[in-house]
DNA sequence: GTCTATACTGAGATAGAC
DNA sequence: GTCTATCTCAGTATAGAC
């Protein structure tokens, strides 16, 4: 029976969202899922591979969005690049409404980002639309080097996630403003294209004039 | 003897930089350091608490040195409020300092960071630094609303974190042009100080209107 | 191919003797 | 303060039933 898997991955899901990954045992997964312990090893191998399937089954649809948002974009501007701004409307829009759809989405999501696991399970679900939406802000930012744009992306990495990861956490609900999510992301996006858009730093000449 | 103490902290410390915090059991710790398993209890109480002390004992005196520096600036201004490019001098400054100086402190911050374990631990460290910086960045940006102010400070965190965690990451070293520490500061620095000087959303006016 | 029962190894934590 | 011995619980591995 193939309801066996689903089972345990709805249930992991469920549970992950609400209490995070570390703190959610296999065996408290297999006990509310009503299956054998055997048969998640059985079925994932390992409980870091039933988070993969877990967090591939959520990704891939969001991923596939912003790619063809992307590509939209670059045939409405022809040849020429498309700007910053829509750049990240197509990152960032579909993420928004599959949050807005599915509250538990962006929660587990957030549990997994606060616990540190995405940079080393989900990194690779992440690359192929990276690339794609490194290559294109590359063309609309010609005047940063090939590290700072790097940089930059890592930068734009680092305060989603945290922002994500943050409305997982009962820490953030007491600073702030208690915006949602979607609030939280159009603050996040006029945030970073302002930093995108930043002139570049002058790393080079401090070198070469040493 | 407080010599265990030491021991199992100066211990601990080197082997969670270089291989992370869950990594890292306490049966390796008190082995290198030849000290009992139950001595780490008696003077730590848990695990966590242990990473507690080491945290605090690395952070406070880069957060005095935050303080100071901002406290300087602020004597500058004399009532004006502090520009915000020398706010994120004020903040960055004595990081990139004290990673210059001690490329383990970077180490170890990234490696905690990329587990997630600061925001659950590390927090109430930073809480009085956070406080007074927030503070300085809304008399220099009166346009924010304050929950768009703790927004940007979120995203500012957020870009930090994400970055010195992925110093500590083998994965980034692909990527990227394998920048220092110093030079990833410094772009961060002009990252932020654009994106936090970005006009405000426009936010409350669609719920008005509505 | 799917699943069950059970055992194994290593982790953090604790009680109590010294 | 320190140490031995032990406890509980985690993820994992295997043997074998259907």
């Amino acid at each position: 029976m193939m309801a066996t898997k689903e089972k345990i991955l709805d249930t992991a899901e469920r549970l992950i969202a609400s209490q995070g990954f570390a703190a959610t045992s296999l065996r408290q997964i297999i006990s509310e899922a009503q299956v054998n312990l055997a048969a998640v090893h059985y079925h994932f191998g390992s409980k870091e591979e039933l988070l993969d399937q877990l967090i591939l089954r959520k990704v891939t649809r969001v991923n596939q969005e912003r790619e063809a948002l992307l590509d939209t974009f670059e045939r409405e501007a022809g040849g020429d690049p498309v700007a910053v701004d829509k750049i990240l409307a197509a990152f960032f829009q579909p993420m928004i409404e599959a949050g807005c759809r599915n509250p538990q989405f962006v929660r587990l999501m957030g549990r997994l980002i606060a616990e540190g696991l995405i940079p080393s399970i989900a990194e690779r679900h992440f690359q192929p639309t990276t690339t794609r939406f490194i290559a294109a802000l590359r063309r609309a930012l010609p005047n940063l080097s090939e590290g700072e744009l790097f940089s930059r992306v890592q930068f734009m990495f680092g305060a989603m996630s945290h922002t994500v990861g943050g409305l997982a956490l009962p820490v953030t609900q007491i600073h702030g403003d208690g915006a949602d999510f979607q609030t939280m992301m159009l603050r996040l996006m006029a945030f970073l294209g302002a930093g995108m858009n930043a002139p570049a730093t002058k790393e080079i000449q401090m070198e070469v004039q040493q």
